[in-house]
RNA sequence: GCCUCAAUAGCUCAGUUGGUUAGAGCACUUGACUGUUAAUCAAGGGGUCCUAGGUUCAAGUCCCAGUUGAGGCG
């Protein structure tokens, strides 16, 4: 079980300060969780994710049905134990992968069909499928299925969508049976405020655990994207948490934040990882570029992690240019104690009413002048530190 | 000394019976990445086709000489 406690709404926005109890400790949000899709943080040990002070952190229910199995997690004693990671968990339902693996036409009432990107075998994930198999990974936090809805989409899609994740969360919930988990339900219903209203008021009803807001950064625009967050906060219960899936570009935190947002995950941390590319205080860089080939300063000067403390420019671009993995670890770890820093930040500024101050000095420091709310969630839209 | 083979991008190499602006991989220079199908993807720069003659409407391609390298025979 988990329970929240709202110790406090800013007196300028609707950021607010909270206290999430788990069956592994108790942490304060707004807060950011690591993604360990496949039950491992990409290339970050557990003890490391401890240091860089990670409190909740996310896997897979789809990934780890296909691979090693749930029942093989179960019988190790459980995600935690398999894992060896002692802090809380929270399982994907694997209704991201309905956005990204299934086609509009496999998708029915019942749930929906895939074909593993593994090996192409026909599999179908229902919503009672999903609790099962959360249920049987033991996580902390279960999801429930939904459909994650591409963008932009036909309203009259949107609205069918959103009632059959509503009708697929009442399933889910009546199956779900397992005392030591939560269970969120999660907000659809793409840019439309009355179709998010919606979804949030008709979950509501059904007494979930916290609730989640999907179907965002698919595409969209920034402005977009934080409309779809404020028409779904807006009409969530306040005194449960909230969750933004999939966010975690470092504006987009404190701009949920500010509506609302207790929690958010992100694979964009390690990704931009893997590829060579840091978060900066002065926004994002890469340390492939041959600028940073002498330069002995660390990535940060401001960053108290592991890597920032230890490590130069210089290195890491050798580690990575070279394809050591050390370099993908340490730029990992480093974007990841970024983003748990900056929610650090956040509650304090919550406890200071002063969040609106720091998010016009963030974006100074990060973009200067450039133009960042136009550019797409996803796509070739470039604003880089080097133009 | 003679014979054979080779020489094309920084590297390793493609390049048709001679026929548009000579290509690839790697490297290099950049960019992208938001509930992970992603240690991935995309773009860009870079050439005295060893040198000098010749044949031809046209030569990286054919001919001649040379240079350098590898191998073989004396």
């Amino acid at each position: 079980m988990i329970k929240y406690n709202l110790k406090k709404v800013e007196d300028n926005t609707n950021a607010r300060l909270g206290i999430l109890e788990t069956n592994y400790g108790v942490y304060e949000t707004p807060m950011f969780m690591p993604v360990g899709t496949r039950a491992s943080v990409k290339g970050v040990s557990p003890y490391e994710l401890k240091e860089m002070n990670a409190g909740i952190i996310l896997a897979n229910t789809y990934h780890l049905w296909l691979r090693p199995g749930e029942d093989l997690v179960r019988d190790a004693g459980g995600l935690h134990k398999f894992m060896g990671w002692n802090g809380p968990i929270l399982t994907d339902s694997g209704g991201f992968q309905v956005f990204s693996l299934a086609r509009p036409k496999d998708i029915t009432e019942e749930g929906v069909k895939f074909k593993s990107h593994i090996d192409g075998t026909p599999l179908m994930l229902t919503p009672e499928k999903s609790i099962e198999i959360q249920n049987k990974l033991d996580s902390d936090i279960a999801m429930s299925f939904d459909e994650c809805i591409s963008y932009p989409a036909e309203y009259n899609y949107v609205k069918d969508s959103v009632e059959r994740t509503l009708r697929w969360a009442r399933r889910g919930k009546d199956v779900f049976d397992n005392p030591r988990q939560a269970l969120f339900g999660i907000v659809q219903g793409s840019d439309y405020e009355d179709l998010r209203r919606h979804s949030a008021e008709e979950l509501a009803k059904m007494n979930f655990d916290g609730y989640s807001i999907g179907g965002t950064s698919v595409g969209e625009d920034k402005e977009t994207m934080y409309k779809m967050v404020e028409y779904s906060t807006k009409y969530l219960p306040i005194d449960k948490v909230r969750y933004l899936m999939g966010v975690g570009d470092p504006i987009d935190i404190i701009e949920g934040v500010i509506r609302g947002v207790d929690i958010f995950d992100c694979v964009l941390p390690t990704r931009i990882a893997r590829h060579g590319n840091a978060f900066t205080k002065y926004g994002k860089i890469n340390l492939k570029n041959a600028k940073y080939k002498n330069d002995f300063t660390p990535i940060d000067a401001s960053c108290d992690c592991y890597a920032c403390k230890n490590f130069t420019k210089a290195y890491i671009r050798h580690l990575v240019t070279v394809d050591e993995m050390l370099g993908s670890t340490l730029l990992s770890i480093h974007n990841l104690r970024f983003l748990i820093k900056l929610t650090e930040d956040l509650r304090e500024c919550i406890k200071n009413n002063n969040i609106l101050e720091y998010r016009e000095e963030f974006i100074k420091n990060y973009y200067g002048d450039k133009d960042y709310l136009h550019k797409k969630t996803k796509g070739q839209e470039e604003y880089g530190s080097n133009k």
